[in-house]
DNA sequence: TGGCGCATGTAATGTTATTACATCAATTGC
DNA sequence: GCAATTGATGTAATAACATTACATGCGCCA
């Protein structure tokens, strides 16, 4: 089964996101979208909770921050483990994904016997242009 | 240089994690340390930085909370990237280094021109136990 | 002695996320 | 048609996590 129509208050955070230079926090996305009747910061929360579900938006989690997934949804595509750089000095955020960590990150949890359900890498650092 | 002197503050929450089955939130630790006379949040962000400083603690940000390191520290030993896995089921963490893995990231991002700084990997699932 | 650095104490505030409860609309089965 | 169910929404209140601002105490040393 593939993403179902986003709904009203969907669209709007996808919207949000998807405009959006780099990550938002969801009160960032509340203020924005007070002008389309957003007030209260649920709105946000349910929302980005099913766009998390679709896998049209990751949370980073060393920033409690939320981006749009930049890989094209158009056909369905589920990318396994998500990496990203994160640039401290402008914010700009690179997701990327790698076969080799994949499959090496996997061993090492077989062999613990521990069952993957989400996997997180963030790296903070600085960019080419901020370095 | 080597890990200074513990003040009396930074040696009650390294105790306090320690001691801890687990990982544990500020707010627990300042709750635990009442006792001891910690009154105000900040006493235990302080105590805190200076510990992940040190690398005696590392800080679970897809928990927002913290964990003593699971390596021996009596000698200097810089221990690269550092992983876990989190059990959603028993909240058990397990700490682990791969240099494959490390070697593979390292390649990644110096192809983008990143410099990295601090790089974040936790994998949520279920232990052994609780699977 | 005075200045400095650094750990500390305390209060207030800011930021992020959830719980609880009510309403509304579409769907389903009778 | 009409209850029952399901899922989206609205609103308020609260909980959980983290920082800013300002004041005090203490050791060190020029
Ligand atoms: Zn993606
Ligand atoms: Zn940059
Ligand atoms: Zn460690
Ligand atoms: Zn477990």
């Amino acid at each position: 089964m593939g993403t179902p129509e986003l709904t009203k208050n969907q669209s709007l955070v996808m919207g949000a996101l998807t405009h959006a230079e780099g990550p938002m926090s969801a009160y960032t996305i509340l203020d924005k979208l007070r002008d389309h009747g957003f007030r209260a910061p649920l709105q946000v929360y349910r929302a980005l909770d099913k766009l998390l579900e679709y896998g049209l938006v990751h949370r980073l989690e060393s920033l409690n921050a939320f981006v749009a997934c930049s890989c094209p949804h158009d056909h369905e595509h589920d990318h396994g483990v998500t990496a990203f750089t994160i640039c401290e000095g402008c914010g700009q955020v690179t997701e990327f994904h790698d076969e080799a960590i994949e499959q090496r990150l996997s061993a090492l949890v077989r062999a613990q016997s521990f069952k993957t359900e989400k996997t997180t890498i963030e790296i903070r650092g600085h960019c080419k242009s901020c370095a």
